[in-house]
DNA sequence: CTCCCTGCAAACATTTTGCATATCA
DNA sequence: TGATATGCAAAATGTTTGCAGGGAG
């Protein structure tokens, strides 16, 4: 998926029918500052910079509005599944390390091959993945 | 991986040196006969009917002991990711259907390789994965 | 008999609702 | 201006901790 500018993302909730309102925009800019995954609390702490006013309240229903565009991924983890990401910027394919807690992304060629073939298996009508791997990172894994 | 009986199960947990008591067994059992994917209060409620007084604190802190065990494994569910299941009956692999929300498994060949590459390429130590497909499933796809 | 485990209650954290006000288009 | 979105407070939900008593080994 190609990356997309904040304009390019106010479009879309815009031609979706909602407004474009400061604590969306809030979130947004964090979402696209933001290198990897963050979770609500940071999201909330975050937008406070740019929107003082915002409320926490905001940041969920924004959450669910940009997941219901497919702006935003959510993030399962291990411990507190409450991660939020930027769609266009993640392939739905995450490293985990349970040690450190750090979640990156990789790239995953010939796993599409893979879900068509399961998609013809299935009968199921796959509209998307998530690929997560746990594990320790490099810095973390014994010598 | 190979499934194992009630008191296989029961050998490991001693074998780790955890006492075999009534609640963990009845969280055993309820996961033993269960087909999908159970969350916390379900395991509790159906928990309950084998051992009425079964507290919901003895149920996390089971399914904590299992999982540190290997003996179960967490599911993340799009809303609310709280899932639960035996890990011996299940590979990782699931199919989630977006509308009615059942949760199925399916056989995933040839993802061990691609496993692999990512392992060797990312210097990531990989300990386990989960697959998830978002979709339809054939009962709710349109026609 | 001893120590681990339990269950209760209460603390805690997170997410959702009710409602009056502010704000975008 | 009028409908939509906000933010606060409070409720609902889900999970964890403290502690006295109970049960497995």
């Amino acid at each position: 998926m190609k990356m997309r500018t904040i304009s390019e993302l106010e479009q879309v909730i815009r031609s979706a029918g909602y407004r474009v309102t400061r604590s969306r925009l809030a979130v947004l800019h964090v979402l696209a500052r933001a290198d990897g995954v963050l979770d609500a609390a940071a999201i909330h702490r975050l937008g406070r910079r740019e929107h003082p006013r915002l409320g926490r309240v905001s940041v969920y229903r924004t959450l669910d509005l940009l997941i219901e565009l497919g702006l935003v991924r959510q993030i399962h983890g291990d411990g507190g599944c409450h991660g939020f990401a930027r769609a266009d910027r993640s392939e739905g394919h995450y490293l985990v390390c349970q040690s450190c807690g750090q979640v990156s992304e990789f790239p995953c060629a010939g796993l599409d091959q893979l879900l068509d073939a399961v998609a013809r298996q299935s009968g199921f009508l796959v509209r998307g993945h998530m690929l997560q791997l746990e594990g320790l990172c490099p810095a973390c894994r014994p010598a």
